[in-house]
DNA sequence: ATGGCTTTATGCTAAAGA
């Protein structure tokens, strides 16, 4: 089973870049973060052979998960917050294994309700996934955790220093999910720094590799023990009007 | 660098992203 996420940064402005994605590596599911509105290309990917389940709100956030394989829906919510409108969360079963679809909050300004919002979103999605593991539920968490987990996995971690992306509180929240007892997938292969899932638009930053790792996939011990192999494709954000993001892939044994 | 790019929106400037 091979399973892939990648924030798109609008699908409307990406539909043909995510078809030609689709067409030539063939996942047997995706995850899109960044929908960036309400008009979801349905039909379109329906027509390449996947079914999609997904939360879209106007112009911000949205998630869809994409399924060449039955997909039955689950949530799409995060819990722990009734007045929390924005489309950020997706919880799909698929071959048995819930497939948890995020796009956790950005955070910036860190002096302001948005950091505040993230860490409390960090906090309900860490009492989410203990509910699961409680229950026995295999799952995978994927997406855009906008979460540097460490210095290794940013080309300058002094510039990244005071962001909500990078700072300790937020750290801390990202480990708090894996002490639950699970695992970065991409880190279980490679070790080394300087593998990054996004670069800025701004300064040249792709052609000269200035980027940072927070796109990720978390596993549920179940799901770790079939994980065969966790990659980066980096050669999306090489094209014309690419998103600034780029797809992250992982092959479970079946 | 105080976002120097990119996208969306009852649009032509503002907001958000990371």
């Amino acid at each position: 089973m091979k399973v892939a996420t990648w924030n798109v940064n609008s699908i409307r402005a990406r539909f043909d870049h995510v078809k030609s994605w689709l067409e030539k590596n063939a996942p047997d599911v995706l995850m899109i973060q960044e929908l960036k509105g309400l008009d979801f290309p349905e039909m379109e990917f329906a027509a390449l052979g996947y079914k999609s389940v997904f939360a879209a709100q106007k112009a911000y956030n949205g998630v869809a998960t994409l399924s060449r394989l039955p997909q039955e829906a689950n949530e799409n919510k995060l819990p722990g917050d009734e007045s929390d409108e924005q489309a950020r969360y997706l919880e799909t079963t698929i071959g048995g294994i819930r497939f948890i679809n995020i796009y956790l909050p950005n955070g910036n300004p860190v002096d302001g309700d948005k950091f505040a919002y993230k860490l409390s979103w960090m906090d309900r999605l860490k009492a989410r996934l203990a509910d699961l593991r409680a229950e026995g539920v295999p799952f995978a968490v994927a997406g855009d955790f906008n979460v540097i987990p460490e210095e290794r996995d940013c080309h300058d971690p002094q510039a990244w220093a005071g962001d909500a992306l990078f700072r300790i509180e937020t750290r801390r929240k990202f480990r708090a999910l894996l002490h639950l007892g699970l695992t970065d997938a991409f880190r279980v292969f490679d070790g080394a720094g300087g593998r990054y899932t996004y670069w800025d638009y701004q300064g040249g930053a792709w052609p000269a590799n200035r980027g940072i790792r927070i796109d990720h996939f978390l596993l549920s011990p179940p799901v770790t023990d079939r994980l065969l192999s966790c990659a980066i494709d980096a050669e999306p954000r090489g094209m014309d009007k690419a998103s600034d993001h780029t797809p992250v892939v992982i092959e479970l044994r079946d």
